[in-house]
This record gives C-alpha cells, sequence and structure tokens, in this order.
DNA sequence: ACAGAAATTGACCGATTAGTCAAGTGTATG
DNA sequence: CATACACTTGACTAATCGGTCAATTTCTGT
C-alpha cells in the first residue's frame, strides 16, 4: 500500500507533467492523490516544496534504473544505447520529455527550479557521457570529446521529442533518432 | 505610435515567452502594455484569443525576415545559413526558444494552441528544408533527403537552445552548432 | 457642427487559487 | 489505561484569476 507521502509524490509529478506547474491545480492533484489538502501541507510545506520534491525523486529514480546497464555490462555499449534510443515504447510524445518541460517552464522563472533542472539535465549528459567513455575504453569508438559528444547527443534526443510532440507524429522522433545514430557511428 | 492592438500583442507576447501562456497574467499584460481591461476585450474575444494572435503574428513576422535571403541570394546559402546559426546575439539563452516552449506547454493541453504550433512548427522545418533545397540546387550539396535533414536540424538547434537555457551556459549552445554544422559539412 | 461608430474607462462579478488552522482520529509506547 | 505523537479532516481566508458591462470619451465621415 502506498503511503501518503507517495500518492502525493505521484499525483504532482502526473499533473505538473500533464499540466505544466503553474498549470498544475493543488486541488486536482489532492484529488488525484486522494488526499487531503491539511495531510498534504503536514508533509510539504508549499505547492513548490512538493513540486521539486516530486519531480527530484521521480527523475532520479528513473534515471538510476535506465543506465544501470552501464555500470553492469562488459561490451556491447553502444549497441544497447541505440536499442534504447529506439525504444519509443518509453516515450510519452503526447506530454514530451519531463525534464524538458520542466526547464522551459520555470529554470528562467524560479531559482530554485532552476537550480534543481540543471542538476537534473547535467545528470543526464552525464549518464550519456558514461556510455561515451565505456565505448571508448572498450574499444567501440574512436576516443574524442564525449562531454561535447553527449552535449550533442542529448540535445538532439529532446529536440526529437519536442519534434514529435510538436508534429503529433511519432516517426520524427524517430527519423532524428537514425540520423543521429549515423552521426555517432561516424565516429567509430 | 503604436496603436492599442499592437501594444497588447507585442507585451502579450512578452509576458507569454517569460512566464508562459498559463503563467502570463492578463493584469500584467496589461500594465505592460498601458491597456485598460475593457479595451483589450475590445480586441479579443478573451486572453486565449489573445495569445494565439500574438504567437502567430509575432512569430510569422520574424520568420518572414529571417528567411528572405533564401529568395534573394543566388549562392552561398549554406554558408550564409551557418553565419546565422552561430550568431548567438540574436538568441535569448534565459527565456529560450518561443517556439519551443509552447510547444512544451501547450500542445498536449490545448487543441488550439495545438493547431497553431503544428504549423509554426512545420513553417521553421519548411525553411531550413528550402535552404537546403536551393543549396543542392546550385551544387553546394548533394542531393539527400532534404526534409529529414531540416527535421534533424530543427530539432538539434531547439535542443541546443534548451541545453543552454538548462545549464545557463551560452557556450553549451555554440558547441552544438559547431557539431551540428560538422555533420551537415559531412553532406556536401 | 453633428451623428454615429469606435475605442476607452474602471468598477464589479463569480470562480479558483494557494495556504491556514483548530479540532479530530489513529496508533504506538509507557 | 493513559499519554503523546503522527496524521487527517474540511471549513475558512485573502488574493488573484479571467471576464462583463454600462457609462463615457474620442475619432471619423458627412
Amino acid at each position: 500500500m502506498e503511503n501518503t507521502r507517495d500518492k502525493l509524490i505521484h499525483a504532482a509529478f502526473d499533473e505538473i507533467f500533464s499540466h505544466g506547474y503553474q498549470g498544475a491545480s493543488l486541488s486536482d492533484i489532492l484529488a488525484k492523490a486522494g488526499v487531503h489538502k491539511g495531510s498534504m501541507y503536514h508533509f510539504f510545506a508549499n505547492k513548490k516544496e512538493m513540486a521539486l520534491a516530486s519531480i527530484e525523486e521521480t527523475i532520479l529514480k528513473r534515471n538510476m534504473e535506465k543506465y544501470r546497464y552501464v555500470e553492469t555490462n562488459t561490451n556491447g555499449f553502444l549497441e544497447e544505447f541505440y536499442t534504447r534510443l529506439r525504444d519509443t515504447s518509453v516515450r510519452d510524445f503526447k506530454r514530451g520529455c519531463p525534464i524538458a518541460n520542466i526547464v522551459q517552464e520555470m529554470s528562467n522563472i524560479d531559482e530554485d527550479f532552476n537550480v534543481l533542472m540543471k542538476s537534473i539535465y547535467g545528470a543526464f549528459r552525464a549518464n550519456i557521457k558514461a556510455i561515451l567513455d565505456k565505448a571508448i575504453e572498450v574499444g567501440e569508438m574512436k576516443p574524442c570529446d564525449t562531454a561535447k559528444l553527449a552535449l550533442f547527443i542529448t540535445s538532439t534526443i529532446e529536440g526529437a521529442i519536442l519534434a514529435a510532440k510538436a508534429s503529433g507524429n511519432a516517426q520524427d522522433y524517430v527519423d532524428v533518432i537514425e540520423e543521429l545514430i549515423e552521426h555517432i557511428e561516424g565516429k567509430r
């Protein structure tokens, strides 16, 4: 059974992912979580603190799972990376990427969000860089500036998700990813 | 002297660019425009109609100016394109890209915004494709699937702006753009 | 100058917002 | 059984939200 705080974290993340932080109604979050208002204020100081907690915890947990294979694998880093990139089933092209959404909405209007998203987006880049470093380490790839390449890859991924969201066509994501993979393959 | 409607269009666009559509306060827009509420409702049916008008008119006008050179030039399409891509002075890395911001915020929650942004993002892609087609026409580039390449380019640009917004570092944009240009150069 | 239209003013409305809090319930420990 | 702490309930507040509208001023064409 999920406890009250977890219910709130999940409902808040889902509402924010759907409507943005500013567009997320506190009463809708409470209704979705099945939690009363006073109860929420027992766990969080205010809407913003709940939002920050829900974003940080949810995204960090996802990333933990998503990039664990880099620690356990001993080879095939790039192929595994490509497979995951191509997997559209983990994507939500209607809502887009939660990281990008919140950066876009909040980074320039609230310093606390700015700090959090800088850290989360930085972790995203670091995860991709770790894959590239591993690939180079085991000789799947020529040495290169992996920080810059990781930046390029994350940018293109985010852009691809946005393109699919704008057009309503998941194929746009696939097309961008294929060209991105070609680009990376050129560095082997 | 700017008329009332234009004042509203400009103030609305600026407020929306800064705080998003949902975060943009009508009274702030009115204060910035120096226009009273009833006056605004004389020109627009509601907040949303004003927002849609301000977004469409402002972005279409910008694009008109931005890509006019494609019609007038007779060669050097790619070099001119690179120069403009590299020009960070036209970018606002704090607020990001207005197109991307509104797509992220609104495409999945309001059908009217969705339709408008699909059209605007589509025009963005079409403009880039036109440059590539011209470049191929005059032999600056080998023939290729310009629709897909344009999609890749727009995605990467949007991702680059987002990366710079997330990190607060304009250099991230520059780095992505340089790698993107290398990628395009590979197609010559 | 005058009529009529266009534009402006600003008070007002109901709905919704995030946030407060006193009272109550449940549970674990002495 | 009793005390204490964690948690829950839901009514309440003040502020803000987008939106309405009748009265008034300004502009325009004849």
